[in-house]
DNA sequence: ACCTGAACACCGTTCAAGT
DNA sequence: ACCTGAACACCGTTCAAGT
């Protein structure tokens, strides 16, 4: 009720100002000194309440995580579960894809995945893995989660940079199966692939893990 | 013979000196002026012969991508070869964090991908995958390696950044199977964790593109 | 054709000083 | 306790000028 606090700069409005400008301008359009302009304030203020720029990052980078990995499960089966919340944590992480691009570059990959590893331990386990099979599933999953996303940002984040599907396939390379070139050149959309690839490794791994 | 040219530089001497800075110091340590001093050269020298910033850096990621891309493959099946290739491509990145990191953010994963995209072709050929399925194992296997390795080299740039395993876990993950959460604790090798999945994930894809 | 020097606009950061 | 202003060392880049 009395929390006006209209001026005046708090860690927490520093950080989601720095948010705001990460999410619209990525991160080379976050300079202390732009913050400060837009928060009203002196660029030392900056300083006195977060410390220099590493620090906010590292405070940025802290508060996309936990608000990142949170994500729902549906699904009959475990493995259906696991599937389904693979494609949930993509789709969450692809909607912000200067914020991860950055959690990644800080190292702090695995804290976003906290709450996904909960979810693996659990279904992995209800699924009948044990022991280091279940282990290695877990780290293989999410292994797999996190480098298909990190690709997909690449491309959406600089799509120019990109190498049209034609230059990347010669005649020669498919000689012996003249129809696959197509397939290959054609553009894979990468929702497909992730379905297919996820589901594929699941069930491999759990039969895997279970078959012994 | 003849070719001495002790001073004056040449964009390829401006290239490999880029390198080398960021082989060592990592790409914030390569500055222009840097650079240019390391060069005996004033700063502008640099832009008459390679242009700005970012010229320089497609000039040097397209180096890099097209040196570090090529592996030997060896094995009986194709599945052994496919899982021989990636072991080497993935040693053959992780010599090399920082240009391989700097190859991603730039977005020419891809092109570094390139020779290890003509090996799959042909081996998942061998192995009987046709059309579309084929095409769908190809971008998946090159999904996994890249993501795998991207995360590994996450971890080697900034150790201490990285939550230690007993952070991750809590009791009430694993109160199901106790032994569990030993496995989970205990730091698993990342080329051991590499070899298990790759090959799982092979597997699957050969089979289920086989199976009808 | 190839290279230099000076200048500009922009960084992050520190530090003494204010209230 | 909280914030400012000035200053410093460092960026990338441009541009006129030299040979």
């Amino acid at each position: 009720m009395a929390g006006q606090q209209r001026q005046g700069v708090s860690p927490e409005r520093i950080v989601e100002v720095a948010l705001g400008i990460l999410e619209s301008d990525g991160p080379e359009g976050l300079t202390m000194r732009r913050l400060a302009s837009k928060l009203g304030v002196a660029v030392t203020a900056i300083y006195w309440h977060v410390g220099d720029k590493q620090a906010l990052l590292d405070a940025v980078v802290d508060r996309i995580a936990a608000e990142v990995g949170e994500v729902p499960v549906t699904g009959e089966d475990p493995v259906a579960r696991i599937v389904s919340m693979g494609r949930s944590l993509r789709h969450n992480l692809l909607a912000r894809p200067h914020l991860v691009g950055l959690v990644h570059q800080r190292g702090r990959t695995a804290v976003m995945f906290q709450p996904a590893r909960r979810v693996l331990v659990r279904e992995l386990t209800a699924a009948g893995l044990r022991g280091q099979d279940a282990a290695l599933a877990v780290h293989t999953i999410l292994w797999f989660v996190s480098g298909s996303v990190l690709n997909v940002i690449q491309v959406e984040r600089s799509p120019e940079q990109h190498p049209p599907a034609e230059e990347l396939w010669t005649a020669d390379d498919v000689r012996d199966a003249p129809d696959l070139l197509e397939h290959l050149a054609r553009p894979i959309d990468p929702d497909d692939l992730f379905d297919y690839s996820l589901g594929a490794l699941v069930h491999a791994l759990v039969k895997r893990g279970t078959s012994h």
